[in-house]
DNA sequence: AGAAACAGTACCTTTTTGGTGCTGTTTGCC
DNA sequence: GGCAAACAGCACCAAAAAGGTACTGTTTCT
């Protein structure tokens, strides 16, 4: 129901502890004793976020990951998409043209891409840095994606203010 | 994977259908044969609808289902809410407190809540007029809550003009 | 050489989703 | 009054996805 898998959840709690010490080498059994998560599933998320780039992986003894870029340049949509494929919120997103029998005349597949960005843009505004920080106050701004075909600036994506927190931590 | 289900995505098309005609009567059999879905399938997501009062229906011979209200105001949000439950992109979400063994000392949770809201307040700035009307330009503009606290202005919410759609459909 | 740690794959269990069927109730129409 | 059309509410089954574990292989430090 419009939710993040148990993998991802872990993936991102995995990382924000790494981000504590964005330089220092992390191996998954000492990851899984701080996540208080058992160790194969510990090992299996880290395993795909280096496939993907988001880890740094180095093997042997005294081998670990660690965080492959600096916590504020590592999004929460890239984690999404390494753990769980593609953000697409319908069928008719991934899947290739031709899929769909009302392809074309279908006005709701386009709607469908819209808000599928929108939410796609959301998420990549928020960085490891971000989510394991102060608690913003104010919200994602979405998209303002500029009329297609007009290359101008790089469409602001995210306004994401870190003021004071409330003390609701 | 952040995805809603395909029981949602029929019944955005079911209303959708719908959305044509507002007033009229709409009956199971007619609304199954007009978006090529089976009929089972269609009764279980309409009777789901009029469960919360996205619809009304009228049984009897020459009964159906009609639109509860103008479709500008029936949002998406709750077509998904109505269909697959409360919009949680986390457990820790509409789990109550207490759940989760982090409770009180995990920053993400907090923030999750904020991303979540933000997914969700999208969703209900998006009426069905507008999905199956003309493509928007721009985009969704997320949240943009105040500080919590501040009882001012309701919020904006969305922004979404019905600007010139692109030749795409 | 041995041990620690990552890499990759395969497998099984549980949960969720998708879909169907059946029985009951309401109501228009003959 | 009775029949038939249509909604209401379960209950159920099958397929798919998610969650989790195990095993074998490779790398590298000591």
């Amino acid at each position: 129901m419009l939710r993040i898998t148990k993998q991802t959840d872990y993936g991102i709690v995995l990382l924000s502890l790494m981000c504590h010490h964005p330089e220092r080498l992390f191996n998954a059994p000492e990851l899984a004793a701080e996540a208080g998560l058992p160790l194969p599933t510990v090992s299996k998320i880290l395993k795909l976020l280096a496939r993907d780039g988001l880890l740094a992986s180095h093997r042997g003894v005294k081998g670990g990951y660690s965080l492959s870029r600096q916590p504020e340049a590592i999004s929460v949509a890239e984690v999404i998409q390494s753990l769980e494929g593609p953000i697409a919120m319908t069928e008719c997103i991934d899947d290739g043209p031709g899929e769909c029998v009302q392809e074309g005349s279908c006005p709701l597949q386009a709607n469908w891409q819209v808000i599928n960005m929108a939410v796609r843009q959301a998420l990549e505004g928020i960085t490891l840095l971000q989510m394991g920080g102060p608690l913003p106050t104010r919200l994602v701004q979405l998209g303002r994606r500029a009329a297609p075909g007009a290359p101008g600036a790089p469409d602001a994506q995210v306004e994401w203010p870190a003021e004071a927190a409330p003390a609701s931590r």
